[in-house]
DNA sequence: TTTGGTTACGAAATCGTTGTAGTGTTAATA
DNA sequence: TATTAACACTACAACGATTTCGTAACCAAA
C-alpha cells in the first residue's frame, strides 16, 4: 500500500483535492456529511499529510539542526537530550550534523542544512574552526536569515544568541574549595590556550590562586596537546600525565579540565603510591559517568548539559516562531555546580 | 538577504526558469554565453537549490531516520557515528529521534519521521516495546513501503533488514574465559528476562557453564530490576548488587552484563576487601569509556558499535538506492571481541 | 521557394499541500 | 419576477525545482 495523498482520497470519493484539504481541516465551508465521509476515509487508512510539502508550502521546516564536534562525547549527548525535549515539546525534529572537530566538515553539513532542510541551528564550533578563527560561515547562515546560538564553545566575534557556562566562575570555585581544603600546590591539567574552554578554566583556576594570594607555579601547570586526546594516543596522554605526577611530587590537589585527564591523573596518583583524597585531592570537570563511577567517585564541575540545551532550543525556537532573526542577541550564562563525591575532603 | 531561487535568478538575467535550471546543470540545449553569464551570478550569489523542493519532486528526501531509546548512551552513540560515516559517505542527513524507553515516543516520533521526511529507518526498539510486545508500528511503517533496518534490539516477529550482535556467544566467550583462568564459581549480574540483549547474555553464561560441565547455581544469578537503572534508583542498584556480592562470598568471578553493572560490582568487590583479579575477576559487555578508565581497567566484551552502525547504514541505503523494499531480509551477526585489561587473569 | 534540421530557448506539468477567489445551485427577499 | 445571499463546492496559484515538450529563428539542401 503506497502513502496516501489529498489527491488519492480525492479521486476515491470523487471531490475535489481542495475539499479534501478543507474537510480534514475542518473548514465550515464543507458541507457536514461530506466532511464525515472525508475524515472517516483518512482515518480508516490513516492519512497523514506530508511533512516534504508542508515545509516547502509554509517555507518553515519545524526542525532544527544541531551540529556538534563529536557524538561519542557525554557532554554533547546530554545537551542534545535537553534540546530534543524542548523540541519534542514545541513540535519541532532535530537534525545532527557531526563535524569530527573538523572545520570543513562543520562547513559542508552547515551548507547542506542551510538549504531549506532547517529552520534555525543550535551548534558548538569544532576545536579546527576555533584554531583557524575562520567564521565566514557562520557570518553568511545568519546573513541569509537563518537563526544561530551557540552553546559552549562560543565565538565572540559572531553576533547571535549564546548559551554558554561559566567556565571561569567554575574552574575559580573548584579551585579555591581545594585550597579551603588545604591543599596549598595545587596543580592544573588542562588544553592548549586554543581551546576557548580550556582557556578560560585555566583563567578560574590563576585567578582562584591569585584571590587566595597563592603564588603561581608555572610547572604546576601542565597544558597537554590536543592531539592526545585521539584515542591512538592515549599512551601518550597517559605517559605525559604520569612523569608529571612523578615529577611534582609536592602536589597536594589537581584540577582537571575535563573527566579524562582527571581519571588518568587519579590513577597516576594512586600508582605512585599516594591516596586519594588523604595525600592528593582530584576535581574534574564535567559530570559525565566516568566521575560517578570512578573509585573514588570523582569530585566535579557539572555544567548543567541538559539544561543548557534546553536553554538553546527555547531560544531559538523563540527566534523562529517570533520571526525575529535581528539584534539583540542574549547571552545566556549559565552557572556550574561543584558535585562533591569522594576524591576531595 | 534573502535565499536565492531560481525565479530569482531568472529575473535577474531575464531568461526563463527552466533556462537557469538546464544552464546550471551544463545542459547542452543552453548557450554558451548564457550558461557562462548564468552560472557566474549563481556562484557569485552562492546559489544552493532547496532541498525541500528537490526532495518533494524526486519523492527522495537523502535523509535517513534513526530512532534510539536514549542518547546519553557509549554504545548508541558510537552506533550513530557509525551509521553518520556512511551517510556522510553517500551524501544522505541522519535525523535523531529519541524514544526514552517509551512505546509512545517511538510510535509518535516514528509516524512523524514516516510522513515524507525520510526515505527509510534505523531502529533499536525501546525496552517498553520489548515488553509490552506490540510492534503494530513497525509493521504498518513496513507495508507504507519504508525500509527498516533494526539494530541491537531486533524483534524477531518483524521482517526486515537487521544488524545484531552475538550477544549469546559473547557472553559464552567471556565466561569460558574466567573458567579457563581458574574460576568455578562464576557469578552473573543481568537484567529481567524481558530485555532481549540481557536474556541472551544470561543464555550464553549458561550455556558456557553447561559446555564446561560447571553446575549452574541459581544463587549466582542476580537478575536486576530495569526501573534500577534510572539515575533515580542508583542507591538501590548499588546495595542490589552490594548485599549480592557479600552474600556469596565462594564468587570467584563475576560476568556482568553492562558497563555499570561490573563497575558497580568491582566497587562492591573492593570495598569488601578483596583484589581483582586476584581475588575475584571481572568481566563487563560493552565497550565504553567506564571500562576503560576503570581501576584496575574492566576486561569486556566489546560490541563494535560503530561497525554496527555502518553496516546498518550500508544494508538501508541499499534498499533505498535499490528501490528494492521486499523480501528476501539480511540478518547480520556481528561477532563481538573479547579485550582484556586488568580485571581478569 | 519549400522542406528539413539545428540551435537556443520558453511553457507547462509535476511533486503534495494550502488558501484565495471563483461558480453553480437553491432559497429568501424586494 | 428580478436580485441577492447563503451554501457547498471547485479552480487555480503558489512554494522551488526538474523535465518533457514545444517553438521561433536561422541556415542548408532540394
Amino acid at each position: 500500500m503506497q502513502k496516501l495523498t489529498l489527491k488519492k482520497i480525492a479521486q476515491e470519493l470523487e471531490v475535489s483535492i481542495s475539499t479534501v484539504s478543507k474537510a480534514l481541516k475542518d473548514s465550515p465551508e464543507i458541507g457536514e456529511d461530506t466532511k464525515e465521509k472525508i475524515k472517516a476515509f483518512a482515518k480508516l487508512y490513516n492519512y497523514k499529510p506530508n511533512n516534504i510539502a508542508l515545509s516547502l508550502k509554509n517555507r518553515k521546516t519545524r526542525t532544527l539542526g544541531v551540529i556538534i564536534p563529536e557524538i561519542v562525547h557525554h557532554f554533547f549527548t546530554t545537551v542534545i537530550s535537553g534540546i530534543e525535549e524542548v523540541a519534542e515539546e514545541m513540535g519541532y525534529t532535530v537534525i545532527i550534523g557531526l563535524s569530527n572537530e573538523s572545520f570543513e566538515k562543520e562547513v559542508t553539513n552547515m551548507d547542506k542544512l542551510a538549504n531549506g532542510s532547517i529552520d534555525g541551528f543550535i551548534l558548538s564550533v569544532s576545536k579546527d574552526t576555533q584554531l583557524r578563527q575562520d567564521f565566514h560561515h557562520l557570518k553568511e547562515t545568519i546573513d541569509q536569515g537563518m537563526p544561530i546560538v551557540m552553546f559552549d564553545r562560543a565565538i565572540p566575534e559572531i553576533d547571535c544568541d549564546k548559551v554558554i557556562v561559566d567556565d571561569e566562575e567554575g574552574a575559580r570555585k573548584a579551585v579555591k574549595m581545594l585550597l579551603e581544603n588545604g591543599a596549598s600546590k595545587v596543580a592544573i591539567i588542562t588544553t592548549e590556550d586554543h581551546i576557548n574552554v580550556g582557556k578560560l578554566r585555566t583563567a578560574g583556576y590563576i585567578s582562584a590562586l591569585e584571590q587566595s594570594g597563592v603564588p603561581i607555579n608555572e610547572a604546576l601547570i601542565l597544558k597537554l596537546k590536543d592531539a592526545y586526546n585521539d584515542e591512538a594516543n592515549l599512551d601518550k596522554l597517559n605517559q605525559e600525565i604520569h612523569s608529571f605526577v612523578l615529577k611534582n611530587a609536592q602536589i597536594d590537589a589537581i584540577f582537571a579540565v575535563n573527566e579524562k585527564y582527571a581519571l588518568t591523573a587519579m590513577r597516576a596518583v594512586q600508582l605512585a603510591g599516594k591516596s586519594i583524597p588523604d595525600d592528593i585531592q582530584v576535581v574534574g570537570f564535567t559530570d559525565g559517568v566516568l566521575s560517578r563511577f570512578a573509585t573514588p567517585a570523582l569530585t566535579t564541575v557539572s555544567q548543567h548539559g541538559k539544561e543548557l540545551g534546553r536553554k538553546a532550543a527555547r531560544l531559538l525556537i523563540d527566534r523562529i516562531e517570533k520571526d525575529n532573526f535581528d539584534p539583540p542577541f542574549t547571552t545566556v550564562v549559565l552557572e556550574t555546580e561543584l558535585i562533591q563525591r569522594e576524591s576531595t575532603r
